[in-house]
RNA sequence: GGGCGCGUAGCUCAGCGGUAGAGCACUACGUUGACAUCGUAGGGGUCACAAGUUCGAUCCUUGUCGCGCCCACCA
């Protein structure tokens, strides 16, 4: 034992050596050697190298973290690697913006040296502070989605989803981003508000007069390839297969009838475009209508010099030529503001006025976007909705409404994903286009065991260079991100095994965490990669966890200047103490970021020392053995009533802390540890203890059952508190279990969680300690109320009631006398006298006589 | 426009068909052998609003309002 333990706990010096310690030590390793059902497989998120850590970071990791700490102690060998996302466009578009470049300028292999750098340089920044939080992650596991074996899986799903026909390349249109000139996925794409003008514009009508339009994208009118009118607009009957002419090409486009208009909007008459929005494309499709893609891959108006021509005709040329010479290579923007400017002279803009609506536009970059026509690879999912749904059903959500958001993403799906990336620090796609006569354009896969490869540099195998062209694009971040379970489990199918065996060890996954605004992404992704692999969920469940709010409630931003640094957080604070206040609050709720959160956390963990320092002091020269509390319950050791109590006091707690963590209810299991250490463990019993702790009170067979139950209740409720403060229980363990600490390795270690039939359940002994702590806290209210001190001597204390309540306290009666003052307590069986005091929650009354003081 | 979540003491949050809870903050008193404290007591809430179901609603139903998020074909 030891009672020489500073006074004041030094979080930072104590939290840095333990860090240290942590990482040469096994104590987080995960052990390939045992059996899949004994382990525990966290498919952690690998953070985007996109930007800068954030309390978010902090916040849903170390949720994770609880949660993997308790299936570690409870006995699991948990899988619990760290990963880095680091390719892809987000990726990209950090260097650009960090060194000040742009990828277009220089050569693909010199950009991918600099992301390489500059990659290596914000891992580590996610290093230090995953250690700063004290993530028990297994370092040795770590990945990054760019590494060799990653591109290889990566290239291997794709390769295996060619082979099962679930891939496709195609030219269509598809979401274009001309900022950063690349097609990209419905999921990438967000709203934002615009404001713009509606402008009404006359066409005139092959058939005489005119008919007006109502667009927001006059630019694109060199584009138009039809006007569409809801056939039960009033001059639908007039309208509908006659040609109108549009203005200054004046090329001459069918009227159309189309369900799809809404006569409520514009004019009612509305021009299809390719492509001004999806829309068109189903206009497009379903009508049979020309292709005349007029915006370029960088958001300029092409080339027009083809309208006159024989496949573009016009009944007026020069009309045409002479706009097109205004429009060509301006940007979308500008060509907007100069086709109403070219129309206005025409006199054919009847009305504008302006409108606010939302655009679509890409999330990363923000450009909104266009609709071009290139070749892309594309994976089906339009066709698998209700697998996936059906899929995601399999897994259980935490909290459950959070399956709903995947649902509705699902059900809505418009597009394919599209997983090609006109991009450079990605994974290449391992695939070429023959030249050899014959077969021009045939694709050709790489051998499977030549990846991982890239194609620029690499030859399929049997053909030279010359007979190849080699696809030049990269794949979609989350086309690798979406394989993390099997890039940590290396495997990819039963037609692509990497190696089998661990694959079948850690696949699928126990458990996915995340964040809520990547479930389109991330999980969805997830879900339909397994699928179209395996046809197997990704994992059992998924944790989702909720923003970190400022406290003002509004989103943290660095433009808000509202957020918090990470690293400012914890050294003020201390990890154990950030990580209290993140498992304060629950999976999948926003939490407003609170100090006085933190300050209780800072709190406890006071108390938590003190609470050890003393149970320490009164344990003394204790030389017992403990083994557990129903052991030595029954090797009569555990003897007394109030030990019997909080030991089936801390029964209950080990039971209720249990449940809740295996339901990912770290924050009920915390608050049910954190009730018995304050009020049962220090308000009530380490007072009511200390006079037969000292040996004032009883006999030495009474002592030692103290002894006993004090060192069993501080030794236990330190294992119930390390997954929330891991390095103050740490220092605790080591320092008064150094025995135990030893024989576990660590109090973190695997079977570290106390255990169900270890502890002592005994009701009656409960009764006793209710009715005990009821007493004394009435005693304590009669003294308060006077104005006396805690300590002011008590002559008798008389105790009445129902004869069983009586009963109940007899074997506390020495502990409750020492502890009240009094000099005798006297229980009675007869009625309450007057003066009696109720007492709170109990049968019982009583009446006090103070003792006359000098 | 649709959906989901939230709206409970000044603050952060629990709760949930039967006379409202915790911690923080505030006030008063006490400070006892661990406690840059701790303990006891106190003030403070028409549980967003309205209607309904019920013997009884913060909790169930419906509607309204506010906040946030997700989704939506945005001409």
């Amino acid at each position: 034992m030891n009672d020489t333990a500073p006074k004041q706990y030094d979080f930072a010096a104590t939290e840095a050596k333990w860090r240290e310690a942590w990482a040469a030590s096994p104590v987080f390793a995960w052990d390939p050697a045992a059996p899949r059902d004994q382990s525990y497989v966290i498919d952690t998120p690998p953070p985007t190298v996109s930007g800068y850590l954030h309390i978010g970071h902090v916040y849903s990791y170390t949720q994770t973290d609880l949660l993997a700490r308790f299936q570690r102690m409870s006995g699991k060998n948990v899988f619990y690697p760290m990963g880095f996302d680091d390719n892809g466009l987000p990726t990209e578009r950090l260097v650009e913006k960090r060194r000040n470049i742009r990828a277009s300028d220089m050569t693909r292999e010199e950009f991918i040296a600099i992301c390489e750098a500059e990659v290596a340089e914000a891992e580590e920044d996610f290093r230090s502070l995953i250690r700063g939080i004290a993530l028990s992650v297994d370092w040795s596991l770590e990945y990054r989605t760019i590494s060799p074996l990653s591109r290889r899986i990566s290239q291997l799903s794709v390769l295996d989803l060619f082979e099962k026909g679930h891939l496709y390349r195609t030219l269509q249109p598809t979401l274009w981003d001309p900022a950063d000139r690349t097609a990209l996925a419905q999921a990438e794409v967000t709203e934002k508000e615009d404001h713009g003008t509606m402008w009404r514009v006359a066409f005139d009508r092959a058939e005489g007069g005119t008919v007006e339009i109502g667009t927001t994208r006059p630019e694109l009118m060199a584009a138009c390839v039809a006007l569409l009118v809801h056939p039960d607009h009033p001059r639908a009957g007039e309208l509908v297969g006659g040609t109108a002419v549009t203005p200054l090409f004046r090329v001459e486009v069918p009227i159309i009838a189309d369900e799809r208009v809404d006569p409520e909007k514009g004019t009612g008459v509305v021009m299809c475009c390719t492509f001004g929005d999806t829309t068109d494309i189903e206009w497009w499709r379903d009508h049979g209508l020309p292709t005349r893609v007029i915006v370029t891959r960088e958001g300029r108006i092409g080339d027009l010099s083809g309208i006159g021509g024989a496949g573009w005709p016009s009944r007026d040329a020069d009309s045409a030529r002479r706009a097109a010479a205004r429009l060509e290579g301006l940007k979308v923007k500008a060509a907007r503001e100069m086709m109403a400017t070219l129309l206005a002279e025409d006199g054919r803009i009847v009305a504008s006025e302006p409108v606010t609506r939302m655009v679509p536009s890409a999330e990363r970059s923000g450009a909104p976007l266009e609709i071009l026509v290139t070749p892309q690879w594309f994976v089906h999912v339009l066709d698998k909705k209700d697998a996936l749904i059906a899929k995601g059903r399999q897994i259980e959500w935490h909290p459950e409404y959070m399956r709903q958001r995947f649902e509705i993403w699902t059900e809505n799906l418009k597009w394919d994903w599209c997983i090609s990336r006109q991009r450079f620090f990605g994974v290449p796609f391992p695939f070429w286009y023959s030249k050899r006569a014959g077969e021009e354009g045939r694709i050709i896969p790489a051998h499977p065991d030549d990846l991982p490869v890239n194609p620029l540099v690499d030859l399929p195998r049997g053909y030279v260079r010359d007979e190849v062209e080699p696809d030049p694009d990269v794949m979609d971040t989350w086309a690798t991100s979406s394989v993390s379970p099997q890039l940590n489990s290396h495997g990819i199918s039963a037609e692509h095994p990497v190696d089998p065996v661990r694959h079948a060890k850690l696949f699928p996954a126990d458990l996915r965490p995340q964040a809520h605004e990547i479930i389109r992404t991330w999980a969805f992704y997830t879900i339909l990669k397994s699928h179209l692999h395996e046809g197997k969920a990704p994992w059992h469940d998924v944790a989702v966890s909720g923003w970190c709010l400022a406290p003002d409630r509004q989103k943290m931003s660095k433009s808000k200047g509202n957020s918090i640094e990470p690293h400012d957080l914890l050294e003020k604070w201390g990890a154990d103490v950030v990580r209290y206040w993140t498992a304060t609050s629950r999976l999948g709720l926003d939490t407003a970021f609170s100090e006085d959160v933190l300050k209780i956390g800072k709190r406890l963990q006071t108390k938590l020392w003190n609470a050890a320092r003393f149970t320490m002091l009164q344990l003394g020269e204790f030389g017992g053995t403990p083994t557990s509390p129903a052991a030595d319950a029954a090797d009569g050791i555990i003897t007394e009533p109030l030990d019997r109590w909080i030991l089936s006091r801390l029964a209950r707690t080990v039971d209720t802390a249990t449940v809740h963590f295996r339901d990912f209810d770290y924050a009920d299991a915390l608050a049910a540890v954190e009730r018995f250490f304050w009020a049962d463990l220090c308000d009530n019993y380490l007072e009511l203890v200390k006079g037969r702790s000292y040996g004032e009170v009883g006999g030495e067979t009474a002592r030692r059952s103290a002894c006993h139950t004090l060192w069993h209740a501080l030794e236990t409720v330190l294992r119930l508190f390390a997954p929330v403060m891991p390095h103050l229980t740490e220092e605790l363990y080591a320092t008064h279990f150094p025995g135990r600490s030893a024989g576990l390795g660590s109090v973190h270690a695997r079977g570290a969680w106390p255990k169900t039939a270890d502890q002592l359940i005994d009701e009656a002994a409960e009764a006793s300690g209710a009715a005990a702590t009821a007493v004394l806290a009435a005693v304590r209210k009669w003294k308060s109320e006077r104005k006396l001190s805690i300590k002011a001597p008590i002559a008798v204390l008389t105790i009445g009631g129902p004869v069983e309540a009586v009963e109940a306290l007899r074997g506390a009666m020495a502990d409750l006398r020492h502890t009240v003052a009094a000099a005798e307590i006297v229980p009675s069986g007869g009625a309450a006298p007057a003066e009696a005091i109720a007492i709170e929650d109990s049968p019982l009354w009583l009446t006090v006589e103070l003792a006359r003081t000098a």
